[in-house]
DNA sequence: GTAAATTGGTCAATGTGGTTGTCCATATAG
DNA sequence: CTATATGGACAACCACATTGACCAATTTAC
């Protein structure tokens, strides 16, 4: 009889599942550019989730994100510049100002949404159907439950 | 009969692998911290990799890690004051200087390995070893076959 | 064998994105 | 009405990357 293969290193678990990350994120923006939205970062997936449907301020924002209100600021000014936010007083609070998406900001959430789902429909067929549920029901048990862990900026600093 | 569920949308597969990546790496650190790696960061995983067993010259670490011969100087110049890192003169070529781990370094890096293979364990204790293996296996297969995609500093900035 | 080109390392200036501290205008609680 | 809390902006600063320039040492061309 054969023996089984050995175990893979620890290492190569988390690896691979960054390296599949990233393979899936350079994708997407690759697909982004070819579609007129070639400024946006991987970064900006997250900005633009966590400012939502219906709008935010820049602290609440800076929260979502885990960063100081200042900088949650500078983000939506360039993000602004390039068209992608629009700032607009709130007549509730005079104090608040609102970040939304603009028309191109939600073009850019839309198209992103559609590209995911082709390229999860080519792990499917790459992997078939059953698998890549497995996969993600794996995953999924191994996760916290809120998908929404924004506070990516500094998390993979060096100090 | 029942239907089958629904396909989770798109965007969820590379939060998850993220979110998988991330719950990892924290776990890693958080052991390490406790026993004694308190200052290393994920990113320095990525740079003791690119230096490999044989030590290596700034020059080439830059090219390793995708940026430039400066930052990679810096960062070799913290981790050696860190006393993770040395430099000493290459005999054969008297303008390289070869950076190598210290003893302190390779001690990180041995305890990395140990604390990545309890941390597969536990994803076996979860899982199970065959869901873990084809999961490792489904991975390997929508990812490049070098593991080693060094080049991470900045591949998630802003700009 | 020498001159020219390449390579490795360092220094300096700069840019970007983050930080904290301060301040003002507006709301809210008592 | 007064005191406190909140949202936003401005300034100074810091960490970490960049490019450009330069020198010493090596390698290549002739």
């Amino acid at each position: 009889m054969s023996s089984a293969p050995p175990d893979p290193p620890g290492f190569e678990l988390p690896l691979r599942l960054f390296l599949a990350f990233r393979v899936i994120i350079d994708e997407l923006h690759a697909e982004l550019a070819r579609e007129g939205h070639s400024e946006l970062r991987p970064m900006h997936g997250f900005v633009f989730q966590a400012i939502g449907p219906d709008g935010t301020t820049a602290v609440e924002l800076g929260r979502r994100l885990g960063v100081s209100k200042q900088a949650a600021g500078k983000m939506v000014e360039s993000l602004e510049r390039a068209g992608y936010l629009e700032r607009a007083a709130d007549p509730r609070d005079a104090r608040r100002k609102i970040v939304r998406l603009t028309a191109r900001g939600a073009d850019s959430l839309a198209r992103s949404a559609r590209i995911f789902e082709r390229i999860r429909d080519d792990w499917v067929a790459v992997l078939g159907a059953d698998r890549l549920r497995a996969l993600e029901d794996d995953l999924r048990r191994m996760t916290p439950a809120d998908l929404w862990r924004l506070d990516m900026p500094g998390w993979f600093g060096t100090s």
